[in-house]
This record gives C-alpha cells, sequence and structure tokens, in this order.
DNA sequence: GACGAATTAGACAAGAGTGTCTAAATTTGT
DNA sequence: ACAAATTTAGACACTCTTGTCTAATTCGTC
C-alpha cells in the first residue's frame, strides 16, 4: 500500500501528512495553553507522532509556532477575501442579501476554527511577537477593510446607501452585525447559527435603518427619502 | 517615622501597602507573560519584595491569579456601574450626551489600565478557569447589561429613541461607539482619546440615524418625525 | 527601647520542559 | 526487494520554576 492516506488519519501517515497534522495539534495546543504553557510532548501526541518528529519538521518550539501562525494567517485572508468576492453589488433584497453577507463572515472568517484560533494567538500572544503578526496585520485588515470599505462605497453610488465615509461605514457595519455576539467571542466560544442570524438580522436592520436609501428600506426612511427628494 | 506611605513608594512599606504591590505587580505580569509564562520571581522583582513575601501573602501562583482576578473584578464592576450612573436619563442634548458617556465608558472601563488587564485575563485563561471568571460574568455582564438596556429603554420611554428590544440596542450601541477602536484592541493598544472620541461621535451619529426620535436627530430624522405624526 | 511580626536573602529539593543523541523500527521511493 | 529516508522509543544533560526552609534583618506597635 503506497497510498497517501488523508491527513484523518491517525496516526497520520507520509511526510506532508505529518507536517500538517503536527501544525493542527500545534494551533489547538497553543490556543489552549497558550505558547509559554504548551510543551512538545502534548503536540506530538495530540498530532499522532513522536517527539523527536516534531523537532524534524520544525526544529524547535518557536519555529513550529511561527508555521502554525503563518498556516492560519494565510487561511484567514484566503478566506475573508473570498467571501468579501461575494458581497452583495448588485442586490436583489438588499436586507437579506446584507444579511447573508454578515452570516458568510462570521461563519467563515471569525468564528470558524481558523478565524477563532488566530484571533486568540492575536490576543495571547500578539504583543510578544509584534512582528510575527505584522504580516497579518498588512495583509490582513490592512486590505480587507479598504475592500469591504470600497464595497460599500459603491452601494452607495449605487443609490442603495447614504453613507459619508465608507471606511467608518464599514466598521460599523461589522460593529453592529456582531453587537450580540461580543460575549460569546470574549469567552472563546462559538455562537450558534441562530445566534449569528439573529445578530445580522438585527444589526443589518439598524444599518439600513440608518444608512438604507432604497427598496428594503422601511416606510419611515422610504417616506424621508421622498420627502428629502 | 511610623508614616503609612503610599504604594507609589518603592520598595512599598508597610504589610497592606505590599499586598497592593504584589497583586498589582501581578496583574502586569499575568497579562503580560500569560499565566504560564509569569514567573514569581519576576512578579516579586516588579512588586519591590522578597519573593518569600509573596508567598507570605498568597500562599502559591494560583492563589496569587485568583486575588488578582478577583481585585480587577471588583474595581471594574465598579467602575463600570459608577459611569452607568452618569448616563443621560435627561439629556440636554441627546447627541452630545450619548457621546459623552460613551467616551466615559471606554476612559473608565475599556480602555483603562483595569479594563484592559481584565479583559487580557480574560481572554487568555478565561477557558482554562471559567469558574473563576464566572462571578465576573454574572456580577459584570449579567447585570450591566440589563442595566444599560433598562437605561436606553428609559430614553425610548421619553420619547428621544425609537427603539423595539432595549437589549439589542445597548449591544449595537457600543458595537457602534467602539467599532473604529477594534483593531487596536485586539492588538492590546490603548486608543488615543481623539480616536475614542471620534469612534464614539461617529458611533452616536449612526445610532441616533437608526433610532433617534427627538431634537439632536438629524434634518432627515426631524423631517421624518413631523411626517410621521 | 523592647518585643513580636513581617520581611529578606540564600539555599535546597523536586519536577517540568527543552533540545539533542543513539539505535532500532518503519515507511517511502525506485 | 532493497536502500534511503523518516520515524520512533528511550535516554540524557541542562535550565527554569515552584514551593519550602533557615537564620538574619527590618518593621511596627506599645
Amino acid at each position: 500500500m503506497k497510498l497517501h492516506v488523508s491527513p484523518d488519519t491517525f496516526p497520520p501517515r507520509g511526510h506532508e501528512a505529518k507536517r500538517i497534522s503536527i501544525v493542527d495539534a500545534a494551533a489547538g495546543v497553543f490556543c489552549r495553553e497558550g505558547y509559554a504553557g504548551a510543551n512538545i510532548d502534548l503536540i506530538a501526541a495530540e498530532a499522532g507522532v513522536s517527539r523527536q518528529t516534531v523537532y524534524n519538521h520544525h526544529g524547535d518550539k518557536e519555529k513550529l509556532f511561527v508555521a502554525v501562525v503563518r498556516d492560519l494567517t494565510e487561511r484567514c485572508n484566503a478566506g475573508i477575501f473570498a467571501t468579501i468576492a461575494t458581497f452583495p453589488d448588485q442586490p436583489k433584497d438588499l436586507e437579506a442579501d446584507l444579511i447573508g453577507f454578515a452570516v458568510r463572515l462570521n461563519q467563515n472568517c471569525i468564528c470558524n476554527r481558523d478565524g477563532k484560533f488566530l484571533r486568540k494567538l492575536i490576543q495571547t500572544e500578539g504583543e510578544r511577537y509584534p512582528e510575527l503578526f505584522a504580516e497579518w496585520l498588512e495583509q490582513g485588515p490592512g486590505r480587507t477593510w479598504p475592500a469591504i470599505a470600497a464595497r460599500f462605497a459603491r452601494l452607495a453610488y449605487g443609490g442603495y446607501l447614504a453613507i459619508e465615509d465608507p471606511d467608518v461605514a464599514a466598521r460599523q457595519f461589522l460593529g453592529l452585525v456582531n453587537a450580540e455576539l461580543q460575549t460569546t467571542f470574549m469567552l472563546g466560544g462559538t455562537p450558534s447559527e441562530d445566534e449569528v442570524l439573529q445578530s445580522a438580522t438585527n444589526g443589518v436592520r439598524t444599518f439600513l435603518r440608518a444608512f438604507g436609501k432604497r427598496r428594503s428600506v422601511t416606510s419611515v426612511e422610504k417616506q424621508a427619502a421622498l420627502a428629502g427628494t
């Protein structure tokens, strides 16, 4: 049997599968125990490899940590950009489409395993290893916020929204759609799908009450728009 | 000289001053290094006491950690309730008064040293010591959110706001006024006063665009209110 | 100033964790 | 099937941290 088996096999088979298993297990242990509290024996056990194999692949603990952060950063950034690509530039139903976008943001980027892990590591180790997270900052928030803001600006230009500053609007959008989830996030929990949907729904409705200009806005705002023109 | 000198004196003089200095230094070290990474030698050095004195006061590392969390929890909860007491129930200028409230929330409860420390410890150690933070959860968010929501309900009852669910409105208020500060928070930084004021100002304006009903609302909403009646 | 309490400095034992090594076993690639 | 590469298991040396102890010193109270 020369078949390369997926990393779901335990213990993992093959050089690449072992590497993935090590990084994956290490991510979990670093998040759970912190960098200082994580030990190589535990990571090796959870990865299903020997301790020496961990060293064979990564040299030392710090290099393993760097590899973990790199992996998470890459995957999270990819996930965010893929989700931004689904932003509703030409919405059929603005409210429903923005709710869908907010839910996808949460499910694909924030509440998923990678998102939770990266956020946790930034919070716990970010100040101790600033250079390590600088790339995340530059490739992550440094590019995603302008990209999201541009999408909101486009909606404004298309007559759907009345916003003054797309950057502020983008950040307030996220603040609103996640308003009811912050305590859960702080405690490291994962909100249920219902909770995500509810927070997104309430948040988008408030956002559109403040900024919405067209169909899918409420009757009051609808009358205001007519009276304003 | 039998004068009790304040804990600003280094090394601290007197039993109580030493206890305060130890807990204070430990808070900083636990936040900076994490629980596992914090060592008693470092805490003792930063407290200006001997290592044995740390043990004399607190028995062991875990008990010291518990004392730190208890202190922070107590002070943060007191700070929040004191700030909620300044909520503008009868605003002269709703927008300005809500901005003032948001700024005070940030300065007294979120961005101050205690708030930052407690938040950091919850994020880094909360999952490992859930029973330790249960009290914070119950006495903190479990009581502050209903209290803030009640204040917003009162504003609604007074005709200032049109909200459906005061609990949701309260959470969205906080999400909005801090929308532009989240990256700074995540990285453990402290926003400047200007940044706090700007985020609060933008957030309150959006909040009032969505929910405001009376004076201090924008012209558009003012006309909507007149047209609505 | 006397006295008891608290603190300090230094030392110790024990355990935990890191990284390295050796030799045997297993896996992989041809 | 075989050789090379990788992994494993076990051991080791070293450092660091924790908690504890002793004796001297300092502090606080009367």
